[in-house]
RNA sequence: GUGGGUGUAGCUCAGCCGGUCAGAGCGCCAGACUGUGGAUCUGGAGGUCGUGGGUUCGAAGCCCAUCGCCCACCCCA
């Protein structure tokens, strides 16, 4: 049996790659641009971390996470990061971030992990590209955050993503939120779904977003939590949204989007591809004042986003043209006996800067043609017998078919002075 | 964790009720064109028919199991 790659991971191969890096180069770019910077954490952390980070009602926690011991003794239970925020989170503790300039903008890309049966748009490894606003919590540090999001979409060419929008208050409005909730639905849990009379006690504003049909029809006319907002709150969120107003990012008013979590402040959004299957989120996020007590640090509000990058390559794929896979600038092939000329001139190509490759195959100089056009070279150097008697080869530009012949000496020169290098 | 579908060459797939069924196209390599790419033609390499059992005189095709993949549920990115 061959061995084969986990369940719910992939090989990126070249072509896909060039995707990647394209995606890499944005993320960067951007971050630049609206004064982000980037923090790389570890892949794998104290569980711990998780436990009270992501909260331990949650999916994730509960079935999702790829946790190990560590080695020695008393080796220490460590998990997979599942995703981005409460390591961010730890850092900005671990090392006195407060002690900086606030706020600390900080940016992430890379590998999380859970384990979840795969599916299209999931996978056991993804990669997220998350930011994280530490240290304030104006709203205007929300809309910019929501506004880099939508920036990277755009600047991709991607079309047709929907900006949905909600505030879950604070743990002063909280308690209304969710007395309010099971008055509504106290009457008519039993009519619900199996999961959601299990909800109903331990956390009733996670009815709301429920996907099964019955329970979308029962909380109908359930209340909104936007109407239980406590004073500071209502007005967190109309500045909020005051700001993408002002920046011209449309929204979706969505109520029943929500998080589970009491240190989940305020606002809450995702983004997604309506029409696009099961997985239409491609990116949520939403502020988090109570995460870094939550993991033992001092009271620091944050808001951040993360995005799903396989999900994002997908609308690409769909949306969009490949990019031209670029092949070297110039192939030296052979005819006679003049291999050790080949080699030369290809040292010398490539050590001048220029993308040169050669045959490795023996072919003949028919099939080195062939070849050169299936890798996309621009030009092809032809070091024949001939020629190199008097000190020439053959510069031919696959182009235009035209060719003439240079001085050997010169090769190097000429490609660079014709491909602009 | 649950349900449905699927698995034959590198890729896309054909293979009828089990009996020359190991196939096609594309790709790869080569030749025709012995020193020049894109077109055409010809040839070649490449497959334990996902894996392991079972039924049978005989299994790619039937049965069971297992693994992978796809789709959906759940949840999320």
């Amino acid at each position: 049996m061959q061995i084969a790659r986990p369940r719910g991971t992939r090989d990126i191969l070249p072509e896909e790659a060039l995707r990647w890096r394209q995606i890499e180069d944005l993320i960067h770019h951007l971050c630049r641009l609206y004064g982000y910077g980037e923090i790389r954490t570890p892949v794998f952390e104290a569980t711990e971390l998780f436990l009270r980070g992501v909260g331990e009602a949650t999916d994730i926690v509960e079935k999702e996470m790829y946790t190990f011991q560590s080695k020695g003794q008393r080796g220490r239970s460590l998990t997979l990061r599942p995703e981005g925020t409460a390591p961010v989170a730890r850092a900005y503790l671990e090392n006195n971030l407060h002690a900086r300039p606030q706020p600390v903008k900080l940016y992430y890309f890379g590998p999380m992990f859970r384990y979840d049966r795969p599916q299209a748009g999931r996978y056991r490894q993804f990669h997220q590209f998350g930011a994280e606003v530490l240290g304030t919590d104006h709203p205007a540090a929300d809309a910019e955050v929501i506004a880099l999001a939508m920036a990277f979409f755009k600047a991709l060419g991607l079309d047709g993503l929907q900006l949905q929008l909600n505030s879950i208050g604070c743990p002063l409005c909280r308690p209304v939120m969710r007395e309010k909730l099971v008055e509504y639905f106290s009457v008519r849990v039993a009519e619900c779904c199996p999961d959601c009379r299990q909800r109903f006690s331990r956390n009733p504003l996670r009815l709301l977003d429920c996907k099964e049909k019955v329970c979308r029809e029962v909380g109908s006319q359930a209340p909104n939590p936007v109407d239980c907002l406590c004073p500071g709150c209502g007005e967190h969120f109309r500045q909020v949204r005051r700001y993408l107003d002002l920046m011209r990012l449309p929204y979706t008013l969505n109520p029943r989007l929500v998080r589970g979590l009491d240190y989940y402040t305020k606002t809450a959004f995702e983004i997604i591809v309506p029409g696009a299957g099961a997985q239409d989120a491609v990116g949520g996020g939403g502020r988090y004042d109570g995460l870094m007590q939550a993991i033992g640090g001092r009271a620091v509000p944050g808001v951040g986003f993360a995005l799903g990058l396989e999900r994002t390559l997908r609308l690409m794929e769909k949306q969009s043209a490949s990019p031209e896979v670029p092949g070297p600038t110039v192939f030296v092939a052979s005819a006679g006996e003049t291999q050790d000329v080949v080699t030369k001139l290809v040292g010398d190509l490539r050590a001048a800067g220029l993308a040169a490759d050669r045959d490795y195959m023996g072919r003949g100089l028919r099939a080195q043609m062939r070849y050169a056009q299936k890798l996309k070279a621009a030009y092809v150097l032809l070091a024949g017998e001939e020629e190199l008697q008097r000190g020439r080869v053959i510069l031919r530009d696959m182009q235009t078919g035209e060719q003439k012949e240079i001085r050997l000496e010169d090769a190097v020169n000429v490609l660079r002075a014709v491909a602009g290098k």
